[in-house]
DNA sequence: CGAAAAATGCTAAGTTCTTTACATTTGAGG
DNA sequence: CCTCAAATGTAAAGAACTTAGCATTTTTCG
């Protein structure tokens, strides 16, 4: 899965190109490679994480000892904020998906820089809104959709975020993961959209010929107001 | 159900009582009666509310008409972030359950306010972090335990915010809605708790005997590491 | 090229949850 | 106290998903 960042939830998104600067200028650059763990569920590590090239895996791990999936961060895209702002311990194991480049600004250096810039005190909290907004989206539609529809939605967000728009390389599994859902429940949704011919399939990957075709199709079905650009009130 | 606050979730959570008054000073009280829709999905309106007394119900219509609730907000609990610190529309309609009171700040005073104080930008900062936090974590359930653990799980977080501790007023109804199953599903996982003699049912009412003992369970059965109080790294 | 590994396609049994329906219990209000 | 509405208990059928297993296709790499 290659991406390209920074994305609408990118950290970095909506923030000056000086105040871009003052951050990547004490951040500190790491590499992992593919499966590498950069952290473990209840680490006391403080620093906010932006990723730079390749992706991370949030993941937990069941009684059962399996790993559950909680979502996957594309370039640009940043973790840690708890560590940071709440003073929590890391909630999920961080693990490196491809490799993978990770800028590093550690809690001292970060509050020195909020404390002198009330631009970026916005700017956080306006970063930590959208998150908390998109999350209780997803909880939301995980709720009330069908897996076919969830699986078009994600399939349609990613295939706009991709080096190659429409172009989605993952392998089922990965994206049953992601779902959390088994393979062969993946499959049978995968062979309703494809019957539909809003995608098709190939080896690790799946292929969004009409991406536009395929936001109407999800925004059809889970029939709710746009609420993006959003209706006055009466 | 009663609830008192405010929690650890609450809006005005580890602020300091000057701050706290300038923000009740500049704050509006509404009264809504039981089942009032306060915000439809899609409204514009830019403020923040925090529950005084009541609760409030956040859901989503679902395609077939049906609604979906996302949760249920206590006193000192607050909506409607995302209108003012990342100028989004309304996510949920916001309905009220039982007598509610709500104290609402416009987006003008709030943004006044915090243009004059770095300590109420920092206190934002930590409430979204915190409400972030805890909505990953809820995914996180959602996708990993089975329903009697997050049943229990649930009851044990609610049985210490009530008026009376270890006892949820609420109907069967209300906590499948809550845990996004049907009715028949809730009973059998109660029937489950009940059997291992955590809880004791009543009409309209669960009874926790011993909340402790039921964290104890609930940690058991989820079987992750506290990452409240947290571990040190290596 | 050829073998091994990875990914997909598919089947079948079993589990969990939903839907629907109806009987029973409980509490509220006249 | 009595009636009715609300809440609970339970059952049966069906839908959706999981688990396990194996065959087939595709890629990778020696």
């Amino acid at each position: 899965m290659k991406a390209i960042g920074p994305t609408d939830a990118g950290f970095f998104a909506g923030l000056s190109t000086s105040l871009q600067q003052s951050l990547l200028g004490v951040a500190t650059a790491k590499r992992y490679r593919d499966g590498v763990v950069m952290h473990r569920r209840g680490d006391r590590g403080r620093a906010l994480s932006v990723v730079r090239s390749g992706a991370v895996r949030m993941s937990n791990i069941g009684r059962d000892g399996r790993e559950v999936t909680l979502g996957t961060l594309a370039p640009g895209e940043s973790f840690g904020e708890f560590t940071l702002f709440a003073d929590l311990p890391r909630q999920f194991d961080f693990t490196a998906r491809g490799d993978t480049v990770i800028d590093t600004i550690s809690r001292a250096r970060f509050d020195a820089l909020l404390a002198s810039s009330p631009a970026l005190s916005e700017h956080v909290i306006r970063h930590l809104a959208r998150r908390l907004h998109q999350a209780l989206e997803l909880l939301d539609d995980e709720r009330r959709l069908p897996l076919p529809v969830r699986l078009a939605k994600r399939l349609w967000q990613w295939s706009t975020l991709m080096e190659k728009p429409g172009v989605v390389d993952a392998t089922q599994q990965e994206l049953a993961d992601e779902l959390a859902v088994s393979r062969v429940a993946l499959s049978t949704a995968i062979r309703q959209l494809v019957s539909e011919d809003l995608i098709s399939t190939g080896y690790g990957r799946i292929v969004v010929p009409d991406i536009d075709r395929l936001e109407g199709w999800v925004r059809t079905q889970s029939q709710l107001a746009p609420a993006g650009r959003g209706m006055r009130g009466p």
